[in-house]
DNA sequence: CAATTATATTCCCTTGAAGGTATATACCTT
DNA sequence: AAGGTATATACCTTCAAGGGAATATAATTG
């Protein structure tokens, strides 16, 4: 990690939606249905955020039939992980935050894609 | 700290050059011409990136003379805390930020401003 | 007050990012 | 192959940010 990739990685957390995006990760992966859902954001939008954030290794993606599966990079990165406990923290305070949260609990998980037994 | 302050906070944080300044003020308060030689960057480049740091609250300025001392703000904010520790880890290996400190430790700190005795 | 030093601001240009609409691609089902 | 669902990409517009040149402001010194 050098000065250049760090700041690649706080480009990435400075839009509130890839915030919003990450924060969902933090607790599973998921598909970009889904997470659209939560987030209640256009499909165009969440698409881009996740190619953005996937350009800049913060996640990876894998194609399961017709749906593809985001997660947290598995590639480890301190300040990623530094900032995904401060999120975590943050969640149980910010209003955004805690009501995706509280979306994603609640979303159908039944669902063909996402489940969670991966 | 909600979503958007948080989000403000990145946004300070993803510049090199500002990144930079902010490793500096985590040794010590600075004037400008003394961030600007150890940079070796344009005065208007620093002042500018100053007055980005100061709007966002992340450096608070105060006038001594003729000079304008910056540190890192008083106002607590455990995300910038936190990233300023990351920021020093990671000055032990990454040559810009490395470099930097050398040239802070070697700069001429007997001059007017800047007095390390605040 | 004039000149000098330190810093900030204005104006301009360029670039990149965010978001939308429309369209393309990939996979599945029949 | 055709149609449907899920996701990605292309194109466009808007806007903020980065950087430089020139200028303004603030304080000091003579």
């Amino acid at each position: 990690m050098n000065s250049d990739e760090l700041c690649r990685v706080y480009r990435c957390l400075c839009d509130v939606t890839r915030l919003r995006i990450l924060n969902l990760l933090g607790e599973d992966a998921l598909c970009v249905c889904h997470i659209q859902q939560v987030l209640g954001e256009s499909q165009v939008k969440i698409s881009k955020h996740l190619a953005y954030l996937k350009s800049h290794r913060l996640v990876e993606s894998e194609r399961r039939a017709n749906w593809m599966i985001y997660r947290i990079s598995d590639a480890p990165n301190p300040i990623l992980e530094e900032n995904l406990k401060c999120l975590q923290d943050l969640s149980s305070e910010d209003p955004v935050f805690m009501a995706d949260l509280k979306r994603l609990r609640t979303a159908d998980t039944s669902a063909a894609c996402c489940p969670t037994s991966g």
